[in-house]
DNA sequence: GTCTATAGACGGATAGAC
DNA sequence: GTCTATCCGTCTATAGAC
């Protein structure tokens, strides 16, 4: 149950350097990220973290404020993205070429965010009602709502609303299905965008 | 969010039928399925879902075993019938009528387990390690698994795999996303439907 | 920056009366 | 079937030494 070094092949080695500073802060972060996504936020203690990093629970908080910060930094940096895509797409005309060219970016960051998007989708309720007191609205939702507004227009029929959130939805549950299966994420991350862009686009466009 | 008791996020009015007998089991259920997809299952707590109900946490105990046996009653429910469609599956021939089939009936399942649905994926990483006991192995995955080979052949290509797994994901999130906004239910079913067959079938099949 | 020790709260679960 | 009362475990978070 305590296997602190090995599984995952980038979890690092060294807990210090020579002249014993500690990267902790970014250790507790790679730990947290893992465990949460492995068992669950809440089921997840502090203690659990702090015994993986062969720390103690009060060295912890000298990195974090609080249990919930430490997820808060976590997502914010996930979330600033998709935001950013938002931003940039709303400045966009908006033409088919920007439909797709957002479908790419939005792969890109799921791709890239791996362990973090995994994570948030594994403990949706519990990081949704943390994220509720100070990050007003729904975390998912309405990212999700705006993204389907980018890739259909803001009154489109259902029909079309629905391949665009149905093209979101696949991206994401496709994307953690294969990743740790296919050996070449740059080949799966293609092929997700392709598939995610026929849906979306619903047949008139074919790659 | 609560459509059992119609109204507003109130407390249910009758507590026992004319002759005392209670349905309290089943309005547990709907109370702690509500409250664990709204705010996640460890950060309900029984005596929350009691006071709902105004009864006490003793009372709940006389109907369920434990916190987690309640959220079994709810689980296996719905997995049950997952299963059933797996099963049934295999037993027919491995034609396009079959893999359209199969999607008419998971849409169908999802769309009649709804709220159930709902709660599962909003806490997946806390359902996951609580089945993780007596279900070995990974609760959704493998179901996913199951589905995928149904829906492509035991040996196929990656790009057709993932066509399935994104069919099937873009199933949950695109009918989670529009359940609560759409006013008919069945046209939401249909067009839901309609759109994950073409994503499986690749653009060979247009419906 | 990290430790020991502990406060303080809350949760799940049980016993036994009615 | 439901209640009151209570036990015991675990958790987050803090105080203060080194």
């Amino acid at each position: 149950m305590n296997e602190t070094r090995r599984g995952q092949p980038e979890v690092p080695v060294a807990h210090h350097d020579a002249r014993g500073r500690s990267d902790t802060r970014a250790r507790i972060q790679e730990v947290a990220v893992a465990l949460f996504a492995e068992q669950g936020y809440e089921k997840t203690s502090l203690r659990e973290i702090a015994e993986r990093l062969d720390v103690t629970k009060a060295a912890l908080y000298y990195h974090f404020k609080s249990k919930e910060d430490i997820v808060r930094s976590l997502v914010e940096d996930y979330f600033g993205q998709v935001d950013a895509l938002i931003t940039w797409a709303r400045a966009q005309p908006a033409t088919a070429a920007t439909r797709g060219e957002i479908l790419r970016r939005y792969v890109g960051i799921v791709a890239e965010g791996d362990e973090v998007f995994r994570m948030l989708h594994q403990n949706q309720a519990a990081v949704t009602s943390l994220a509720a007191a100070k990050n007003r609205g729904e975390l998912f939702r309405e990212r999700m709502s705006s993204l389907i507004g980018l890739l259909t227009g803001p009154a489109a029929p259902l029909e079309e609303r629905l391949r665009a959130a149905m093209a979101l939805g696949g991206v994401s549950v496709g994307w953690m299905f294969f990743a740790d299966q296919v050996p070449d994420r740059a080949e799966l991350c293609a092929a997700v965008l392709s598939i995610a862009t026929d849906i979306a686009e619903g047949g008139t466009l074919r790659v």
